[in-house]
DNA sequence: ACAAAATTTGACTCTCAAGTCAAGAGTTGA
DNA sequence: TCAACTCTTGACTTGAGAGTCAAATTTTGT
């Protein structure tokens, strides 16, 4: 126990220091990938993006896929966020609040992340110890919407038959949607996205 | 006019070989492109599954996109021509007949062609020329379910918001069943292809 | 049987992106 | 200031996969 470890660690400092650095890195990928996808974007492209060259990375991650990993829980993290601040603003029947988190779910894909349909969907094959963090991932993500329609079929408003099969078939949809919005001239955009939302809603048996 | 062609056309045998070929190369890439996406399916794997080398198959294709679309193309009409069958031996209201389709191309996406979403769903820059062939591709498949909710919208028995987007989210979630149900035990999949049906009908407001 | 045409081969080039690493530049703390 | 540590660089290796092509093999028509 009392052993002393030949190697002291480094001050407190430099870690948030690296810390920040790290953070850096994961937003730059995190929206080269989430506008990409995985695949089409090279490490080449996330050092060029912050002005710096791949081997530096490598000082960080060991991996693409490592990075990539995190890269997407970061994309993650700041999605589910958004979609709860959202959440914290809006009120009403568990009707109102599920619409506003479609249309505001797919308003960021549309927007922000066009590619995310390839990180989260895809039946990729990542390093197993990757998959899991992946799977928790979407699993906090889900929670949300599964919240409010468990919430909505307790107190009537709501009928389904399958919870699962309809958060499936919702996320699908909503990841789905930049590609067939992205292409609209943004005037007609905003009126796709409420489309699909109010389309959407049918889902849990409520008509706009 | 009249002028003579240097060359002599090949014997009507000997195209009708030719063509024989080509669908042959066409099938087993449609396959192997339907169960594992275009971009994990390397010509040394086509080639491979047909027994011969990678350069056979540039005699008959100029490149790996030419290639991708004419198999994309041919596993295009082949699940096509599957629900055209179908629909052919299914009697009923549009909701039956629709609930059917819905069925019946879960079942093949999840059998037979797990990556589908990947080749007709995904924003991929194909070459120009072949991007206008998928398209109508898809178009084609579409009007199978655009009829049957058109059907229904004209008899009453359906309503929505918009036949495009409720065409654009079952077709997202249809694709992506596969990378869901897939997962499942043998046993459980049926049901879950049943769930998925029922859940999407509720998009034209039919309820179980 | 045989020449011409059709097909197949396998070795080749090219390119791109992942991953490595020794050497250099910048930072830190005594 | 200076030694140790942190970070960055750029040149390197490696591997995979697209695409090429002359030569070999097979098929065809006469």
């Amino acid at each position: 126990m009392g052993a002393v470890n030949g190697v002291k660690p480094p001050s407190e400092r430099v870690q948030r220091k690296r810390g920040k650095r790290i953070q850096e890195i994961l937003t730059a990928a995190a929206e080269l990938f989430g506008e990409r996808g995985y695949d089409a974007v090279s490490l080449e492209h996330v050092a060029e993006r912050l002005d710096v060259t791949k081997g530096s990375l490598y000082y960080y991650f060991s991996s693409k896929d490592e990075l990539g990993t995190a890269a997407i829980e970061t994309l993650g993290d700041e999605w589910t966020a958004r979609l709860e601040q959202l959440l914290d603003r809006t009120e009403g029947t568990p009707g109102d609040r599920l619409r506003a988190l479609i249309h505001e779910h797919v308003t960021i894909a549309v927007n922000d992340y066009p590619a995310a349909l390839r990180l989260f969907l895809m039946p990729r094959e990542w390093p197993s110890a990757q998959r899991e963090r992946i799977k928790e991932l979407r699993l906090r993500h889900d929670a949300l919407f599964r919240a409010l329609v468990e919430e909505g079929l307790t107190s009537g408003e709501f009928t389904v038959t399958s919870v699962d099969t309809v958060l499936q078939c919702m996320h699908a949809a909503m990841s789905q949607a930049p590609t067939w919005c992205g292409e609209l001239p943004s005037a007609a955009r905003g009126k796709a996205v409420d489309e699909v939302a109010d389309t959407l809603m049918a889902l849990v048996h409520i008509g706009p």
